[in-house]
DNA sequence: CCACTGCGTTCGTCAACACGAACGATCGAC
DNA sequence: GTCGATCGTTCGTGTTGACGAACGCAGTGG
């Protein structure tokens, strides 16, 4: 059971990391969690599967998200020019969007630069519940949102909405460019 | 032990909204994570505290993100019109964010639209540990990266870089835009 | 009608998690 | 130096999670 993904030692490592930067002992961390200390200690040692109920207690008493304790971050410095990078071409020609930043391999947040061009909209069927898209446009102007509520859109403006349903992109003007992120909640 | 804060209830609900979105029998995911039906028959009943390690192994299984399970979503179309939104002006007025998305009370991922003048670069502080910034260029032209190493960028062009080390944004034309996500890993 | 298969639940049993208490170590005050 | 306090660890105990087996049900085909 010692498979990579198993986030045991993880855990152990930011719950420490976590405590040591918030500047609590130990001893006050567990108060304040309502555990006891040696449960606490045993974790940070490495030793141990928690169970989610004192996890969320520590999470809570370190004003730290849960997945933060569970899940391994990301860092790097990446460029990705204009016109490069995956390009997911609709089948149409006039849609392309762009993958800038994607979260491998269960996603959970994904960023990608959308051009298009006026024409018929860009119809999106709905994601797996509990995705949202927020939707920042650049350049032109587009009807973007929920297929039967649009909004319309002007450089600088934002929308967001839930992505398990119907939504759309449609540009209004030549070289619109807008971007997606697509978060995964 | 109540706390509303203690997710249980929620986990029972989205574990056996997961399985029933794949399709899955109780007896088959119980299989493919490699645990027995009853604990997942208890846990989809609201009973039981899970451990780490078996929640994570329901994931997997599921191909669901960890957090999912535990974290409920948060939906909702919203709109914010260029040069509305809370904005965080720099002590200079020649740069201007504006909050489109932060995710309370815990941020996991904060969404600005940035405006910026030429002249003096932002010079930011490092945030915390684990935050990654996220910056694709609407207009103009900037240098944005980490201090030591920025890069220029065009209209489209993408950058990401660790935002727990010093880092800058600096607008090359007047009127410069972008999009910037500051993701809390 | 009666095996037979797969479903989801319930029931004992065992392992392990969480707990409290005691421990040595370190630091500061008297 | 000697208390006292706090730190983080280790040990023994009981409470609970995870397991496997057996159960009742429903659908199928012999």
């Amino acid at each position: 059971m010692s498979q990579p993904g198993a986030p045991l030692s993880f855990i152990a490592a930011s719950l420490q990391r976590e405590r040591r930067r918030t500047g609590l002992s130990l001893a006050e961390l567990a108060r304040r969690a309502g555990i006891a200390k040696s449960t606490l200690s045993q974790l940070e040692s490495g030793a141990g599967n928690p169970s989610v109920e004192t996890l969320w207690a520590l999470g809570v008493a370190l004003d730290v998200p849960f997945a933060q304790l569970v899940e391994p971050p990301r860092p790097r410095v990446q460029v990705i020019r204009k016109g490069e990078g995956p390009a997911l071409a609709s089948e149409r020609a006039d849609y392309v969007a762009t993958v800038l930043s994607a979260s491998p391999p269960n996603a959970r947040r994904d960023i990608y630069l959308v051009t298009a061009q006026p024409g018929e909209p860009r119809e999106s069927d709905p994601h797996m519940p509990g995705v949202v898209e927020h939707v920042v446009l650049s350049t032109g102007r587009a009807l973007v949102g929920l297929t039967d509520d649009p909004v319309e859109l002007a450089p600088g403006d934002y929308v967001s909405y839930p992505g398990d349903r119907p939504h759309v992109f449609r540009a209004l003007e030549p070289d619109t460019a807008a971007v997606l992120v697509s978060e995964h909640v």
